[in-house]
DNA sequence: CGTTGAGTTGACCATCGTCAACAGGAGTGG
DNA sequence: CCACTCCTGTTGACGATGGTCAACTCAACG
């Protein structure tokens, strides 16, 4: 069942690099960063490059030596692994407050494109593992940040393994309709900026199938597919489908 | 000359809490325990219970308050998770060196059984939190094992989602095989304590497309099915199904 | 206007799930 | 020792969910 090969357009980003100004940061208070006290702040601040990432670039390659982690503060990122013959598995979504740098040692465990403009704290590895030694609660917040991961990871199995097309989808949306809650509020529109072959590849089906199971679900009015997303008109439906 | 290991086979009955002695213990390095010298070792030892438990028992449940964490010593642990309908998703297999309270906050993420005998060291949420306080570098251990399980948690979900029942099968063959060497040495034969059900249930396939693709598997001289096991014939073949 | 790429829909099909029968081993009791 | 049940695992027949292939629409863009 070999997936459409993945075309990788290696675009450069035009790294813009800004000052960086972590008290103004919209997202600090959900990243990591929130572990530490505005002394510490500085410290990070100071090693921190803010980086514009163009739609479609990529941020970093599988197999590729670490040596940034990042800090999403807009936009949203995939997370994908690729097996030999071009069939990917998107891992995950990166949000704004998401941390990038987790689930790897030497080398990225998984690549990582900007789906539409991307700003991120980038660090260089040295730098950010040499403050995480000095500060053991910035550790542990790192810590809580990789057992969240740990848990996102091991509901993602039991949606990939043990559920239907439609409650994938379902699944899908009121969590992606939560994690936009803790940063932008709560809202039945979910905005959906990544194309139906990412959700696809998200959600083990095809991009087809995807289609399908949205326009039923149109057709049943539980939700309404609007431009970039979609939203949820019968809520209680589309909750139970998800039933976490 | 850290390894000497101790052929002395204790059997002690269910919940049985012997006196626990870290300097012997076969499992110590590959462990999160590897993180400390001796003197504190010690600190860990007072505060660790040795607890055997019969095949078939339960650890903990999902959604219990998780007053405990577990270093696993002997035997293996299937920690999975049910949807309110039955249905389930083992999320992973524990086996010897294996750290089991990563993945929780004040309630278990997942519930978790013996398969066979386990023996595991039981410690108390709240003594273990404030001994890994003291000691970051215990921290740094804690976050080492969880970055590892977030990849293997990737791994699988590359697996449940872009990967073909014969491709899975080879790959958890090949993937417990590498798991079980770290432990006690390569070897061609995979023991398998666990039953199909359990192993469907990790790979989202059911009983009888696990059954049919070992069957397809020794029909083409790949494997062999033995008692509690498989003895892999064509390794080459397998590793190639199993392509990481 | 033609081209391109994303998304939708339909027809068909394969992989894997469902249902059912059966085999073999362990335990039990006569 | 056999008869019986229970349980796990295997195998076969059949079917449904979701994949494959292809045609089509539509918007963006030259």
């Amino acid at each position: 069942m070999p997936n459409s090969p993945v075309k990788l357009e290696v675009r450069r980003s035009a790294c813009c690099q800004a000052k960086t100004n972590c008290a103004d940061c919209k997202v600090r208070l959900l990243s990591v960063c929130a572990a530490l006290e505005s002394d510490e702040l500085c410290v990070l601040e100071a090693l921190a490059k803010t980086i514009d990432f163009e739609p479609k670039t990529n941020l970093f390659m599988q197999e590729q030596p670490a040596d940034a982690v990042y800090n999403v503060t807009e936009g949203m990122v995939r997370l994908y692994k690729l097996l030999p013959d071009g069939r990917r598995q998107i891992v995950g979504f990166a949000l704004p407050g998401d941390f990038l740098g987790l689930a790897m040692d030497d080398h990225y465990g998984f690549s990582a494109d900007a789906i539409g403009t991307v700003t991120a704290c980038r660090f260089s590895r040295e730098a950010f593992s040499n403050i995480v030694d000095e500060k053991p609660h910035l550790l542990r917040r790192l810590h809580e940040f990789a057992t969240h991961e740990l848990h996102l990871a091991q509901d993602q199995m039991v949606m990939l393994g043990r559920r239907t097309a439609e409650e994938k989808v379902a699944s899908f949306l009121i969590g992606l309709r939560d994690r936009w809650a803790r940063i932008s509020g709560a809202s039945v529109t979910v905005s959906l900026p990544m194309s139906r072959q990412d959700i696809a590849d998200f959600l083990g089906l095809t991009i087809e199938t995807v289609s399908r199971t949205l326009s039923q679900l149109a057709r049943d009015k539980a939700i309404l597919v609007v431009p970039d997303g979609v939203r949820l008109m019968d809520v209680a439906r589309m909750e139970a489908l998800a039933q976490v």
